[in-house]
DNA sequence: AGAGTCTTCCAAAGCGCTTTGGTCTTTTTG
DNA sequence: CAAAAAGACCAAAGCGCTTTGGAAGACTCT
């Protein structure tokens, strides 16, 4: 059932049944009616392919997902995807995942803005002077990053959350403890949460008189592994740290077993604080003893970003609008005042 | 630059240039040389709505996301989706994701395949005579399944591991560590994947005489906390299982962690398998007793399934053949004899 | 040399929608 | 009451590609 024989079998136009369809206001109301329930009736659905050759809308979000044999997708793009999915499907769009080169996106993005693929794109993971978000921003294409991209001279729209404050306030709470002696051990700092993160920290540190010392802070990729390597690493120096903040729950799996390994103990001898994005099959509280967390729902950042690329989408938003989402601080079992 | 300017620009007709493009046999070899140079010095990209408006064609795969506030997408699948990304790469599909209410998928479906929106689907997750699996072939768009539905009077293609030979080996091998009371703590059993396991478990029991108590086996969705609570209860009953075998690695983080809060050891008073997805960010090996595990990529599955997929949609893969892939079983130090 | 066969190319008809630029009534306005 | 404005509808022109149904010329064959 197309437009072309749902219009002979009315006895209208394709021009009015279209318009009657997409809410003109140049149709009869009267005649509107009968279009729109006479559709119903047949169960008519534009073809989009025809419907988007013609506007060039597509009720398609995109996203450049980097693969490669060696790149690992990050765990916490499901639970982003389940928030950003949820959205979608009430506003009955879609999200076209369009796999690049890790180390070739540019054109990728480049091709999926020339081919008209999708109505907007968000970015993720963005690094300080990101290109991708340069990329974008000249392209023209309807845009949010999902973190923050520092270093440009322009404003670009962008949902994230307050890593550098989150990290304050952990380290804050930590020293307010005793704990004089404090590490990170953080994600890749190539990334800006990272950065913030470790901003927030050191700036907490001065604050009180102390620093983080080099052989206090570890970047690494978020892996059980990492943390178990990087909690090690700390914990067998000659001066280790009392306190750690960590900046992940799965990296948080790892520091618990090098404590473990150690002979040491939580919070006696180590206080742990890590970030939680909220992951359903892992949780903070069922650590054996429970974690104190940083805590924001990646997963609600998902559905915020989706709302403000539909509303991009519509024209409804507009502008270069950032907006930075408190972090709570969820203090639980693993920290203590510092050993004596 | 649109095939019209560049048909006009070489003095052809945009049938021809189309033909040279696509490499039909009727157009001079010479003549297809000038044209295919022509477009890539000129940079020039069919526009694929347009394309697809006349051809059918998409050059996307399509999966159905099950969404909803209470519906958590599982962390497999961000590694499927490495796999079927870095394929889907290499060769130039993209792949869309369409959020669909969990409890009616069937409309979005119906929906993707008769507005044409993607060449070919594939449903993850299979379960007993699974619907999506009966529509989708119904409606003749071609697809893979990754995993199994039994119980179809058809057949259909798919690609699965052999999950009845993974714990069917697992507990043979039990077994034949002397263990006589084995439990399973499984995943969902309304799934295929936790059904065969269990059968293949049971199967290798019932070789040795042995059974399956009821009491001894768990269904439950794969957390962390959902792995403890099993764990638990089955360890606290008056004749505990000497042996679990365990359908995920999130699930035997909170039997580690339960055997630990009661006082007892792995392997000494429990042996444990656990079947492994491959997770960069959490390996068998590194747990604190190093875990036994069937092993079994599922990201190569998503490679293998992109490849299926691709080969169905330009007509080199026929028929419903369904291949099934062995396991590896992996012996760490988390089996040993039972206790005497 | 005329009929048939390739080879190589083209004009034009879709694909199914939106949108421009009208036309024909009916209503409002000075 | 004539002129202007508004209301309701339509024919046809795109959007940019693929594909059908030729057509013109070169070649082969008897």
């Amino acid at each position: 059932m197309n437009l072309k024989q749902l219009s002979h079998m009315l006895a209208l136009s394709q021009t009015t049944v279209s318009r009657a369809l997409n809410g003109y206001p140049e149709v009869n109301e009267e005649t509107r009616r009968r279009v729109v329930d006479a559709a119903k009736r047949h169960g008519y659905r534009p073809n989009p392919s025809a419907r988007r050759l013609a506007t060039g809308k597509t009720g398609m979000i995109g996203y450049v997902l980097p693969t490669g044999a060696s790149v690992d997708i990050d765990p916490h793009f499901v639970e982003f995807l389940s928030g950003l999915g949820d959205y979608a499907r009430s506003h009955e769009l879609d999200l076209v995942l369009s796999p690049a080169d890790a180390d070739d996106q540019e054109t990728t993005y480049r091709r999926i803005v020339a081919n008209r693929q999708v109505d907007a794109v968000y970015i993720s993971s963005p690094r300080p002077a990101d290109r991708r978000v340069a990329l974008v921003n000249t392209l023209g294409i309807p845009f949010i990053v999902h973190g923050r991209s520092d270093g440009f001279d322009f404003d670009y729209p962008f949902t994230d959350i307050d890593n550098e404050g989150a990290f304050h306030e952990a380290a804050r709470l930590l020293v307010q403890l005793g704990h004089r002696r404090l590490a990170l051990i953080n994600g890749d700092d190539r990334e800006t949460f990272a950065i913030h993160r470790e901003r927030g920290m050191r700036r907490a540190l001065a604050a009180s008189g102390l620093a983080l010392g080099e052989r206090h802070v570890c970047s690494v990729t978020m892996t059980e592994e990492n943390g178990y390597r990087a909690a090690r690493r700390l914990l067998e120096q000659s001066e280790p740290p009392t306190a750690i903040a960590c900046s992940s729950l799965i990296m948080s799996l790892g520091v618990v077993r090098a404590v473990r390994d150690l002979g040491l103990t939580i919070p006696g001898d180590l206080s742990l604080i890590a970030h939680d994005d909220v992951f359903p099959w892992l949780k903070p509280e069922n650590f054996s003893v429970p974690l104190s967390t940083t805590r924001s729902s990646i997963r609600l950042a998902g559905a915020r970003v989706a709302e403000r690329l539909a509303a991009r989408i519509s024209g409804l938003e507009e502008g270069a609008r950032g907006e930075v989402w408190p972090v709570d601080l969820v203090v639980r079992g693993s920290v203590a005042g510092a050993p004596t």
